[in-house]
RNA sequence: CGGGGCGUAGCGCAGUCUGGUAGCGCGCAGCGUUCGGGACGCUGAGGCCGGAGGUUCGAGUCCUCUCGCCCCGACCA
């Protein structure tokens, strides 16, 4: 490609609405442009990117066992009753009526759709495991687009779905696409980290997320450096035990006790006040659930984790319930508890399951109870982990001491089970002839986010620095005083050469300064950068330098196109 | 949906408080001089000041409504 045809501009200021750094780069190169809020449009250099993160996830899905198809973005709004998942996505779910009156979804993701057409085909164990996958554009109505691609309401996703006979051959399926999607991040030059994660509208029972970790993330993963344990923190778990186990451990149940602790509100006033640690109180939080009020209960030095509370009150819709419906209820906000409250359901922590004598609100203004125990003074519908694990807490499996870290989700893999096949009737005969559902996995990579996420990981402060993997070009020759002596017929000649050998090569042959030329080729991270100038060329030589490096070699023009497409391979090799 | 911010030339912004001929930088076009890290001079093109309504002799500026975009929170590849 000669530059000077390229479509796209590089801009040397950064766009005003760009807050992340992929954002701003990608903008700045001219590879993405904004259409609407979470809209994009990729230019050629971009495209050319997308389509090289494209292929390699192809090959790895292939080489796994996945065949490629294509399925419509356009789906029947029955697919979404009859699975029932149009309440779980909710107002993100696109929608669009035909001249007929008739709703179709676009498509957010493809289960119901691939589940229907999979049943047609599917009818004996025999013709399973069968792993289908598509690249294809995704609609999204997000409640906030954000940070340029990362985000984004229309987006290009493999989805991957799998179909097996049973729990175990899932577990197989499962393990080798976990393996797969490893490949995927390393090719990228990505350290990806696998994480257990909430499955969320998706549905289904396990689920992981790979994560890159970098400040920008979205996401937050609690992790142990001991062993390995990783968890997106909307999942983690931490153990609950207090250190000072004397105390943790009191055998006996004191009598109820009311105190007066004026003006204390929070578990910190209150734990203050009458001079007890935090783990000695309990704290209890009001939500709304599906228009439910509820009352979460837990130990007063952790927090409630929402996502494990919706998930354990299988309810799609949960918030914190507002001041005015706290008071309607009849809850003393600051001093309220379990104890003595009716119509309500409570959920409790499993972390009072061994709490011993708390502080807790006496559900009067201004006064708390002391010694109040599970059991005897109240009880609860259910018991369950719902606590917010935090950096510093203690590994659930190893003990050592907790991270949490920033990362960006660029992929999610999920162990379905049998839900969907069922709802959709998609069964088979096994060896013995009995009827049976599939048991169904699937697995997501979007591909812009992945693609901003290796800018986000692969930058410096001049631009972009692709590994070879997916640069939109091998090789960027700049020519400088293209107009003198014969700079640019050898620049012309080497071009032709290394595409002759199969190199994909940027030609800058504009009329710009060497300051344009060698800024543009920073921002633009191809890997490696050829300057073919009159001063090389008076050693007959030209200039190479690697993006990532910050000295430059001289090559004799005559062995400049061997010994660039050597170095091209090399790295794509490595 | 709640909170905050912003819409003026392709991009980045000033002008809005205090109403009176729409500006600057980059980029773009032409000519010339330059040429190893975003060169310089001269000339030039480019604006429904997001939209609608109102106040006024007069609105980019004041008032009302509306649309869009960004950031922080509740959702996800």
């Amino acid at each position: 490609m000669k530059y000077s045809r390229l479509f796209g501009r590089t801009t040397r200021e950064t766009p005003a609405d760009a807050e992340s750094v992929s954002h701003q780069l990608l903008v700045r190169a001219g590879m993405i442009c904004q259409g609407a809020a979470g809209v994009y449009s990729y230019l050629p250099l971009g495209w050319r990117v997308l389509r090289n993160v494209e292929q390699i996830i192809r090959e790895e899905m292939d080489r796994a066992g996945g065949q490629e198809l294509l399925m419509p973005a356009l789906q029947p709004f029955e697919l979404w009753e009859a699975s029932g998942r149009y309440v779980s996505f909710g107002q993100s779910l696109f929608t669009v009526m035909d001249r007929k009156e008739h709703r179709l979804a676009l498509g957010p993701t493809h289960e119901e759709v691939i589940t229907d057409l999979a049943r047609r085909y599917i009818q004996s164990y025999r013709d399973m495991p069968l792993m289908p996958y598509q690249i294809q554009t995704k609609f999204r109505d997000e409640p906030r687009p954000r940070g340029g691609l990362l985000r984004v309401r229309e987006f290009i996703m493999k989805d991957m779905y799998s179909f097996d006979v049973d729990e175990e051959a899932l577990d197989k399926t499962y393990k080798t696409m976990a393996t797969a999607y490893a490949a995927v991040y390393r090719r990228l030059g990505l350290p990806a980290v696998m994480v257990e994660a909430d499955s969320g509208a998706i549905g289904g029972k396990a689920s992981h997320e790979f994560m890159v970790l970098t400040a920008t993330g979205e996401d937050v993963v609690i992790h142990c450096d001991a062993c390995g344990y990783a968890a997106n923190a909307e999942k983690a778990r931490s153990r609950k035990d207090v250190r000072d186990a004397a105390v943790a451990t009191e055998p006996e149940l004191e009598s109820l006790v009311e105190v007066a602790t004026p003006e204390c509100r929070t578990i910190e006033e209150v734990a203050g006040f009458l001079k007890v640690p935090a783990y000695k109180t309990l704290k209890a939080v009001f939500y709304v659930a599906d228009r439910e009020f509820v009352l979460a209960v837990i130990r007063g030095d952790l927090d409630v984790n929402e996502v494990k509370l919706q998930r354990v009150l299988k309810c799609t819709d949960l918030r914190l319930a507002e001041a005015d419906e706290t008071s309607q209820a009849g809850v003393v906000a600051g001093f309220a508890s379990p104890v003595g409250l009716r119509d309500v359901r409570v959920i409790a922590d499993d972390s009072l399951l061994d709490a011993r004598n708390l502080v807790a609100g006496a559900n009067r203004e201004g006064y708390h109870l002391m010694n109040v125990n599970l059991g005897r003074d109240f009880t609860v519908d259910l018991v369950a982990d719902i606590a917010l694990a935090r950096e510093g807490d203690a590994c659930p499996v190893c003990g050592a001491v907790l991270k949490a870290d920033r990362g960006i989700e660029v992929g999610h893999i999920f162990k379905l089970g049998t839900f969907l096949s069922e709802k959709l009737n998609a069964v088979f005969l096994d060896d013995s002839g009995a009827s049976k559902p599939c048991v169904m996995g699937c697995y997501g990579i979007g591909v812009g986010r992945l693609l901003a996420a290796v800018v986000e990981h692969c930058h410096d402060e001049k631009g972009i620095v692709w590994p070879m993997s997916v640069a939109p070009y091998q090789v960027h020759i700049c020519t400088l005083n293209p107009d003198k002596g014969n700079v640019e017929s050898v620049a012309e000649r080497l071009y032709e050469d290394l595409r002759r050998l199969g190199i994909e090569v940027l030609l800058d042959d504009r009329q710009m300064s060497p300051g344009v030329k060698f800024n543009d080729a920073d921002l633009l991270g191809v890997p490696f950068r050829v300057t073919v100038s009159p001063r090389a060329l008076a050693s007959s030589s030209v200039e190479v330098k690697r993006r990532d490096v910050t000295q430059s070699q001289l090559i004799a023009v005559e062995e400049a196109a061997g010994r660039l497409s050597q170095m091209v391979r090399q790295a794509l090799a490595a």
